[in-house]
RNA sequence: GGCCCGUUCGUCUAGGGGUUAGGACGUUAGAUUUUCAUUCUAGAAACAGGGGUUCGAUUCCCCUACGGGCUACCA
């Protein structure tokens, strides 16, 4: 490793959401840029005019932002390097397959679409590359003066890398260790497209040059080009400055087969975006984990251990931790099926982790968004505390928590009207008795009555304590019913009691 | 088809020439909680197969199988 300054970027397509694989990407690079006191910079391939989606880009910088991997340097934050997006970086890149083409590396190739596409059909194993490129149409194969003719007539072409015959191309991989590929098998790649924009490989080869980046962290599926860049690193005679590179195992389906597809959450019942995504194309909304309810903290930490460890036990990290922590050599090499229920667990675990004031913006939005008003922050401090454990995603929230601030609507009258007696209507008439002179409602004071009141009256604690649940929660779940009962107040719970009474007959 | 990458419990993984192959999620059983969840305890559960190398391989090498990726003027 050189010790030249830590650079890396993320370098996602504004094509649509921000899917697991992608946020991981990044936040495996702003981990190995944080652990070594380096830069992490964002920039936009928006290359292909075609598949450009308005509002993409905007989306990635929200979503690294809600999981706090901020950029060094964006397009909306720019650095010394500017611009970061590629289209505005357009003319940069002919320059350099021109280049290419002078020094007999890369050459123009007027081939039409449909030219192409009847060969790949008609010829196994088709590849535009040595073997068929002589008989296609480009400045290898034509004659000087027909190629000069066809660009003085703006004839439609692109540059294509000439790929050399015979040779292996090998490198170190940070995850892999050594790859090598037989040019043989590479074809002659598209540099520069027909519109004047470059393809991924020119691009990533300039702007990694340019924009001085030291590492490369990129998933897996860019392996098999990885060649087509090493050779460019070299043509553009840039080999001492090549990033070291880190192809990182992809994210799996958790049944059947495959890489993990926006497809697939809609199948499987759990989100593959960062956040929820609308497309305006089509009005299809694909959710995302933060509106599903999880914690950036959770999202980050789940997405961490996919496929990377500290070689510990330890499994609950937050992103400093994580960037403290981190180090290339613990990325696993296999694919990693995702696991909604372990992400589940890991946010649960964070809401137990974090403070109850850590979740009080959160938690009043999923109560708002529900209609039940809050008018004392306090008050929902001390409910979260209560009962923050129980809860898994945010939205649990409003089933654990909406009866202490509005009267249950409904009860479950199966746990409580089989059984019900009229010895324990006038048991309760009594506890309301017992109540009404009361201060303060102490949740131990109250328990140590009601008991005594229970054996008094000859009934079991247990046969009225469900029904007291019932009243003030409307089913069977949530804390200890004195501490809901010392929370909710003396008025509250005898006007809860007297309601239920009615309910109950 | 061709090329490249990979393979430890169902899943995420630790480990590494001699281990009772460890942890976590999930799952099962029990305890606590006079609700539910939390928590705690215990259990079931894995080195893909075949050849080498070696005194000894799950660990190193090779082959096979299986899985994945790529094979666009998409990234």
């Amino acid at each position: 490793m050189s010790d030249k300054k830590v650079r890396v970027r993320f370098a996602p397509s504004p094509t649509g959401g921000l899917h697991l694989g992608g946020v991981r990407t990044a936040l495996f690079n702003y981990l190995f840029a944080k652990k070594n006191k380096g830069d992490f910079i964002l920039r936009i391939e928006d290359t292909d005019q075609n598949r450009y989606v308005e509002g993409a880009e905007a989306y990635i910088i929200d979503c690294l932002n809600w999981c706090g991997i901020i950029p060094d340097e964006s397009p909306v934050t720019p650095g010394q390097y500017a611009p970061y997006r590629q289209s505005e970086r357009k003319s940069i890149y002919r320059e350099y397959a021109e280049r290419l083409v002078m020094q007999g590396h890369a050459y123009y190739a007027f081939d039409t679409a449909e030219e192409l596409d009847k060969n790949r059909k008609e010829i196994p194993n088709f590849q535009y590359g040595q073997v068929y490129r002589d008989g296609l149409r480009n400045s290898l194969s034509l004659p000087q003066h027909e190629v000069d003719q066809l660009l003085a007539e703006h004839t439609p072409h692109v540059i294509r890398i000439k790929i050399p015959a015979d040779q292996t191309v090998s490198f170190t991989d940070m995850i892999r260790g050594r790859v090598s590929f037989e040019t043989n098998q590479v074809d002659d790649k598209v540099l520069l497209k027909a519109d004047g924009m470059p393809t991924y490989h020119l691009a990533v080869v300039v702007d990694d040059y340019l924009m001085k980046i030291s590492h490369a962290f990129r998933g897996e599926e860019w392996l098999p080009s990885a060649p087509v860049h090493l050779l460019l690193w070299d043509y553009l005679g840039w080999k001492a400055d090549m990033p070291q590179w880190a192809h990182l195992p992809l994210i799996l389906k958790p049944d059947g087969h495959g890489k993990l597809s926006k497809r697939d959450g809609a199948r499987l019942g759990f989100p593959v975006y960062a956040m929820n995504w609308f497309d305006a194309k089509t009005g299809e909304l694909t959710p995302g984990f933060r509106e599903l309810g999880f914690l950036p903290e959770a999202f980050v930490n789940l997405l961490a251990t996919l496929g990377w460890n500290d070689g510990s036990e330890r499994e609950i990290f937050n992103i400093d931790e994580l960037a403290d922590k981190f180090s290339i050599d613990r990325i696993s090499k296999a694919g990693a099926k995702f696991d909604f229920e372990k992400a589940k667990w890991f946010n649960a675990e964070w809401i137990k982790k974090v403070k109850g004031e850590r979740l009080k913006v959160e938690v009043k939005k999923v109560l708002e968004d529900k209609d039940v008003i809050i008018n004392d922050d306090d008050y929902l401090l001390t409910v979260i505390e209560l009962i923050k454990d129980r809860c898994t995603l945010l939205p649990d929230f409003y089933q654990q928590s909406a009866y202490f601030f509005q009267t249950p609507a409904e009860y479950d009258l199966n746990a409580v009207k089989p059984k019900w007696t009229e010895e324990k209507t006038d048991f309760f008439n009594a506890i309301i008795e017992l109540l009404k002179p009361t201060e303060v409602l102490v949740a131990a004071d109250l328990e140590s009555s009601f008991k005594a009141l229970a054996e008094e009256k000859g009934l079991k604690t247990g046969d009225v304590m469900l029904p007291f649940r019932i009243m003030l929660v409307g089913g069977k779940f949530g804390p200890h019913v004195f501490d809901i009962a010392a929370l909710l107040g003396k008025d509250e719970t005898i006007n809860r009691i007297e309601k239920a009474l009615v309910a109950f007959k």
